[in-house]
DNA sequence: TGACATATACTCAGATTGAGCATTACATCC
DNA sequence: GGATGTAATGCTCAATCTGAGTATATGTCA
């Protein structure tokens, strides 16, 4: 069954070595105050496909596709997770199917014509994820359910607390993978091939909306420490559109003054000198992002209690 | 050249589909101080293997391969990355091979008895990244070739001082992957193929440095935001233990006073009532930690400035 | 008993954060 | 032309968090 070979005694031997290799993106973009994912099949898949050569590596393929579908340029591009669960594609036997995700964002949405990819908001698909405007009336449901089929198992129960933020555990918007896949769990999305639960977000393929799911987690946890938001942005913008942009990521409004003295003592921007030409309220300065400091921010950690002696 | 199928028009087409899988684990723990990863081929590779069925996902089938060789219960583990890069295996011309990394972590480190994978310190392959007993005297040897590589190009000369703190940047010791990067495309480790400058640290195959020193950044990062440095302690520890450890892994001397209150506000840990038996010194009070809150912050996530109205 | 050596407790100033108020600058309506 | 609406920008203030250091407690060992 396994080749022989090179390698040592302490090999990994799971398998026969021989799998499909598929990549899978999650492309995004805000537009309007509105984050959209590209999507193919009339919104039910998120675009993907076999993966060989030509290109150096999966990253420049990827950058390669992108840019040629979008017509932008793709300003930041990660790997998202790589999947080889066996259930996941029946047909395949012996070779088995490896899912490889991306996380991409473009600045601008391409207009939707003819032969296009579509672009889809994520909350079509997570309706529950955006808090913005209050926490929609969805939840109440949605913690009812997941309370039924919790019982009284008590680490379900935690389970939901923690990702829900109830029992005073706070809203963490970054948990939006936990989120879904308790639902996935509780049986209450269609993908977990039960119940059909209405106003929880349109399906996807196969396991496209987990993965949907684990970029939105992803992007949000990153534009907290990461200049990332920028890559979404026109090349000069107000702060207030700066603001909205990254409203829209985490699904939750965020304190004027503190994300301007937030924005401004990390010095990312600089003002172009511009003024915005809006119709209401006093005209906004303009800003561009800092090239250098960027670079030099994109690599800053967080903090250790280092001792200095 | 391109299978027909049942892809959309929106397909990621790059490549005929068919790949060699290989996992690569990065396997640590921390003795006597000291980090290590589990080796093979006499310290010069990671243990490795292909990958194929049996096990219901590729997490899974590591976490029990892992336990069968190390006689101990993986803790932690975590996809590090997946890579496809064409110029890794020349041999494999048409099916390129496909290389997914995993970052574990091992409570204890087992006896180097034989037929065991041998267990080697972070720092043998990395001695500049350890700077516990302050900057390692190799690293004045390291920034004089890297400047003279870097010549009057200034995005070089940029990115050293970034990965090497120079100039009033500051050390982050987050940066362990830019560093070897730096070091790789300068030529200045054997793996490179150019000159082998002694002092740099041991080398290994292909590119398993490089994994490692992705794996060593990844878990220096998230040491600072989840509670992952609990998975490398015995069941109960003093404070002074898990600063040691964590301390290791970063490659830095922390706050005693400091990192004991960021511990206990997180309520992290309970006391067990038991005292440790040492000899020098006060002896101290043991803990352990509190799975429940582990539980909780192993989620928990980092801020927005949120207005809350 | 006294010299270590480490544990644990406390203090304090400076920086950061969350929240809110005040003032300014336009556009538009009457 | 002045009132009104809307958003931009500036400023304040208390609470909390951090970095650094000092003081005291409690063991072992010579």
């Amino acid at each position: 069954m396994m080749p022989p070979g090179t390698w040592q005694r302490a090999d990994i031997r799971l398998a026969t070595g021989i799998a499909q290799a598929e990549l899978i993106a999650v492309l995004a973009a805000v537009t309007d105050e509105e984050p959209r994912v590209m999507t193919v099949a009339a919104g039910q898949a998120l675009p993907s496909g076999p993966f060989v050569s030509s290109h150096r590596s999966l990253q420049a393929g990827l950058r390669d596709w992108i840019e040629q579908q979008t017509g932008h340029p793709v300003g930041f591009l990660e790997q998202l997770y790589t999947f080889a669960d066996r259930d996941r594609d029946p047909e395949l036997a012996e070779a088995r199917r490896i899912s490889i995700s991306y996380l991409g964002l473009v600045r601008e949405q391409p207009a939707p014509g003819a032969d296009r990819p579509e672009w889809h908001g994520w909350y079509e698909y997570f309706p529950w994820e955006d808090r913005r405007a209050g926490v929609p009336p969805v939840v109440e449901r949605i913690v009812a359910e997941l309370a039924a089929w919790a019982g009284s198992k008590s680490g379900r129960r935690q389970r939901i607390d923690y990702a829900f933020g109830l029992n005073g555990q706070g809203w963490n918007e970054d948990l939006a993978l936990q989120r879904y896949e308790l639902l996935y769990e509780a049986g209450l999305v269609p993908e977990a091939g039960r119940r059909d639960l209405p106003g929880l977000g349109l399906p996807m393929r196969g396991d496209h909306r987990r993965i949907l799911a684990t970029g939105i987690a992803r992007l949000r946890a990153k534009i907290k420490y990461r200049p990332v938001a920028f890559e979404l942005m026109p090349e000069s913008f107000t702060l207030l559109r700066l603001q909205r942009t990254v409203e829209a990521l985490a699904g939750l409004r965020l304190h004027k003054s503190n994300f301007r003295r937030q924005i401004d003592q990390q010095e990312l921007i600089e003002e172009t000198g511009e003024m915005a030409a809006e119709t209401r309220g006093r005209p906004a300065m303009l800003y561009r992002y800092r090239a250098t400091v960027l670079e030099a921010r994109a690599l800053a950690g967080t903090r250790l209690p280092i001792s200095r002696n």
